[in-house]
DNA sequence: GTAGGGTTAG
C-alpha cells in the first residue's frame, strides 16, 4: 500500500512538474499519516486569513532535531487584514531561515505552491536561501532553475549555497554564468565565490578573479579582501596575499587575522608572531581568532616563553574563560613541551570539543605517552563522537609507543565501528607501525591495498623503518617510488645511503651521491633552536658562527671525553660521506643538537632543563650520545624533532628508543 | 527586502 502511494505520488510530480517533496508534503498536509516518518506537522488547523493563529516556536524537538510549528493561542504572529500574504510568508519564512527550520520552510513551500505564489521572486529567493543554509542543495537548485528573473542577490545566495557545501566547482561555473546572465558581481559575489577557490586550492581561476575584482574596484573592500588573502593563503601563496592586505583600506581585525593566518598555515610562524606585534602596536584589539592563529604559530615553533607570553596576553584581554583560546593553549603547551600544563588546561575546559580532546590526545601521542592517550581516548568515546583527526592521534600514539596490536585493533575499529574511511595520514601511522615493529612486508602489503593514493609521507614511513631494519631492498623500492613523488629532497637519498654505509654497500653510496650531484641536490640543511633567557640561539651542523663558538666547541670536546668514559662508542650509520672513521666521529660529534645542547649547558645554570627544537628527525648517534649526556650532567634534555618528543633523563630516554 | 570575510587537532 504504502509502496503503491509513493509510485502515485511519483507520477503526481511529473505531471504537476512540482518536486516530489512538495508533493508528499501536499499530503501530508491532507492529514495523510502513514507518511509520518517525515516529521511533517500538520496544517489542518492554519487558515490563511482566517480567525486563529499560530506562530513558529523555537524549541526544538530532542529526539528528531527538527522544529516545529505549533498552534498557539495568542493571536501575536498571525497574518493581519492589512497583511499581504507575500509579506506573511515571507516573515514566516524569515523565521525558518534564522532557526534553519527546513521541515517548517519545505511545509511552507507546499503551502505557497498550492496557493501559486511560488514564484513570486520575495517569496522564491528565501526558499532558495532556506534551502542553502539548510544544505539542502538540489532542492535550491531546483526551484533557482526555475525562477527566470534572477535578480543578484539570488545568484549571491546559490553561489554562497555551493562555496559553503560543495561541490565547489559548481560554485565558481554559476559565477560565471551570472556574467554571462548580464549581471556585474558585487562585494558579496566575490566572497562566496573565492571561498570555493580556496576550498580547491584553485590558484588560476583564483587569480581571474582577482582581476575581476580589480575591475569592479573592490579589491579595497575589507571583506574581498580578507576573502582574497585567505584564497592565496589556501593556494600557498604568501606574496599575493601580503600584496592584498598592504592594499586594503581601513584594514579591520580580520584582515589582520587573515595575514596572521596566511603566514601561520604556510610555515611561517615567526612572521605570523612579528605581525601580531605590529598589529597590538596599531591599536587593534585582538579577537578570539587572534588569539587562536597566534597560539597556533607559536605552538608551531614550540618556543614556549613565546607562547606564555601570548597566554598572559590573552588573559589581559579576558579571553582567560574562552574554550577555543584555552584548546589552541593546549596545543601551544603540548607542542612546546609542557604536557602537563595542557593537561591542567584541558581539565579546566568548560565544555570539551572534539578538537580540544584531539588537542590533548595528539599531544600526549608526540611524548609517546601512548597509554595516557588510550586512556584519554577511553573517556572521549564515552562522551564525544571522535572525528578522523582523533584517530591520527590514536594511532600515532599506538605507533610511538610500538603498540602494535591496539593499533591494529583502533584502525579496524575506526573503519567498522565509527564509519571512518582511513585517509592517507591514518595509514601512514599504520605503515610506520607496523615497519617500526619489524612487519615490512605487512607494511608494503597495506599500501598496495590502500584505498588511497599513497603519498611521499607513507613512502618516507616505509623508507625509514627499512633503515631500522636493515632492509636494502625494499628501502630501493621506497626510495624509487619517493623519487617519482618528490624528485627534489635530497633527504630520501641520504636515507638510503646511509643504509648502504651501513650495510657496508659504499658501491651504493657512490651511486647515490653521484646522481644527487648530477641533480643538483643536497640534503636539507639541519637546524636546531635554543632560547637562554629571551633570546632564541640557532645552530646548523658544524656551525661555528656562534659568537661563544670556542666554548661550545670545547664544551663538546670535554663532554665526549666523560661520554668516552662513561662507555659510549659512535654509531657513525648516519654520516653520508664515504670518510675515514675518525672524520665520521668529529661529523657527528657536531651536528645541531649537540651545538645546542654544548651552548644550554655553558649558558645556564647546574641542573636547568633544557629544551632544543630540530628541524628534521635526529640522528641515532645523537639519541645515544644525549642519554650519556643527560646522565653524566644530570640534565633534563628534551629534545622535539620534525616527529616527537625525546626526554632524555638519567640516561633513558622517554621514546624507549622506539622511534 | 533579504546576505558576506578569518582561526582550532596529525
Amino acid at each position: 500500500m504504502p509502496l503503491f502511494f509513493l509510485f502515485f505520488f511519483f507520477w503526481l510530480s511529473l505531471t504537476c512538474r512540482m518536486p516530489l517533496h512538495l508533493v508528499l508534503c501536499q499530503r501530508r498536509i491532507s492529514s495523510c499519516s502513514f507518511l509520518s516518518s517525515f516529521k511533517f506537522v500538520f496544517f489542518d488547523s492554519y487558515p490563511p486569513f482566517g480567525s486563529s493563529h499560530f506562530c513558529l516556536c523555537s524549541s526544538r524537538n530532542q529526539s528528531t532535531k527538527t522544529h516545529s510549528v505549533r498552534s498557539s493561542p495568542r493571536p501575536a504572529l498571525g497574518p493581519t487584514l492589512k497583511q499581504s500574504p507575500m509579506s506573511y510568508y515571507a516573515s514566516l519564512l524569515q523565521s525558518c531561515v534564522v532557526r534553519k527550520a527546513i521541515e517548517p520552510g519545505k511545509q511552507l513551500h507546499a503551502r505557497i505552491w498550492q496557493m501559486g505564489i511560488s514564484f513570486n521572486p520575495l517569496l522564491a529567493t528565501k526558499l532558495v536561501n532556506l534551502y542553502c543554509i539548510c544544505n539542502s542543495l538540489t532542492n535550491a537548485r531546483l526551484l533557482f532553475d526555475r525562477i527566470s528573473k534572477r535578480n543578484q542577490f539570488l545568484w549571491n545566495v546559490m553561489i554562497r549555497g555551493y562555496a559553503w557545501n560543495g561541490p565547489y566547482e559548481i560554485a565558481i561555473s554559476l559565477y560565471y554564468q551570472m556574467r554571462d546572465y548580464g549581471l556585474v558581481p558585487d562585494k558579496f559575489t566575490f566572497p562566496f565565490v573565492l571561498k570555493a577557490c580556496s576550498a580547491l586550492s584553485a590558484m588560476e581561476e583564483g587569480k581571474k578573479i582577482h582581476k575581476d575584482v580589480i575591475r569592479t574596484g573592490l579589491e579595497s573592500d575589507v571583506f574581498v579582501g580578507a576573502a582574497l588573502i585567505d584564497m592565496y593563503a589556501k593556494c600557498g601563496c604568501v606574496e599575493s596575499a601580503r600584496q592584498v592586505f598592504d592594499k586594503i583600506d581601513e584594514r579591520d581585525v580580520v584582515c589582520w587575522n587573515s595575514m596572521l593566518a596566511t603566514y601561520s598555515q604556510n610555515g611561517q610562524p615567526d612572521e605570523s608572531l612579528a605581525l601580531c606585534r605590529v598589529m597590538a602596536l596599531n591599536g587593534l584589539k585582538p579577537t578570539e581568532g587572534t588569539f587562536v592563529i597566534s597560539i597556533a604559530a607559536s605552538a608551531d615553533n614550540g618556543l614556549l616563553p613565546q607562547g606564555k607570553e601570548l597566554h598572559g596576553y590573552s588573559w589581559r584581554h579576558g579571553f582567560e574563560s574562552n574554550d577555543k583560546v584555552k584548546t589552541a593553549l593546549v596545543d601551544m603547551y603540548a607542542k612546546s613541551g609542557s604536557v602537563n600544563v595542557a593537561r591542567i588546561l584541558f581539565e579546566l575546559l568548560e565544555e570539551k570539543r572534539v578538537v580540544s580532546w584531539n588537542a590533548m590526545i595528539t599531544g600526549y601521542a608526540m611524548h609517546g605517552h601512548a597509554n595516557e592517550a588510550l586512556d584519554l581516548f577511553k573517556e572521549m568515546k564515552a562522551k564525544v563522537l571522535p572525528d578522523h583527526i582523533t584517530f591520527v592521534g590514536v594511532l600515532a600514539a599506538c605507533s610511538h609507543g610500538g603498540l602494535l596490536n591496539e593499533g591494529k585493533m583502533h584502525f579496524r575499529s575506526m573503519i567498522s565501528d565509527f564509519n571512518i574511511c582511513p585517509t592517507v595520514q591514518h595509514y601512514t601511522c599504520m605503515i610506520d607501525l607496523l615497519g617500526h615493529c619489524g612487519c615490512l612486508e605487512e607494511a608494503y602489503k597495506l599500501i598496495m591495498e590502500m584505498r588511497v593514493e599513497p603519498d611521499a609521507g607513507v613512502w618516507g614511513a616505509l623508507l625509514h623503518s627499512c633503515k631500522i631494519h636493515g632492509n636494502v631492498e625494499m628501502g630501493e623500492l621506497a626510495l624509487e617510488k619517493l623519487i617519482e613523488l618528490e624528485p627534489d629532497d635530497g633527504g630520501n637519498y641520504v636515507i638510503l645511503s646511509n643504509m648502504y654505509a651501513q650495510a657496508g654497500k659504499w658501491d651504493g653510496v657512490a651511486r647515490l651521491r653521484d646522481l644527487m650531484m648530477d641533480k643538483g641536490l643536497k640534503k636539507s640543511i639541519a637546524c636546531s633552536w635554543i632560547q637562554v633567557g629571551n633570546k632564541v640561539h640557532a645552530f646548523l651542523s658544524e656551525d661555528a658562527s656562534h659568537p661563544k663558538s670556542e666554548a661550545i666547541y670545547a664544551e663538546l670536546k670535554r663532554m665526549g671525553k666523560l661520554m668516552k668514559e662513561a662507555g659510549y662508542a659512535p654509531q657513525v650509520g648516519s654520516v653520508f660521506h664515504d670518510v675515514e672513521d675518525d672524520e665520521k666521529v668529529d661529523m657527528v660529534s657536531c651536528h645541531s643538537e649537540r651545538l645546542a645542547i654544548a651552548f644550554g649547558l655553558i649558558s645556564t645554570s647546574a641542573g636547568t632543563k633544557l629544551l632544543i627544537i630540530k628541524n628534521l628527525r635526529i640522528c641515532e648517534d645523537c639519541h645515544v650520545a644525549i642519554k650519556f649526556i643527560s646522565k653524566i650532567t644530570e640534565r633534563e634534555i628534551t629534545i622535539r624533532d620534525v616527529n616527537r618528543y625525546h626526554h632524555f633523563k638519567d640516561g633513558v630516554c622517554s621514546c624507549g628508543d622506539f622511534w
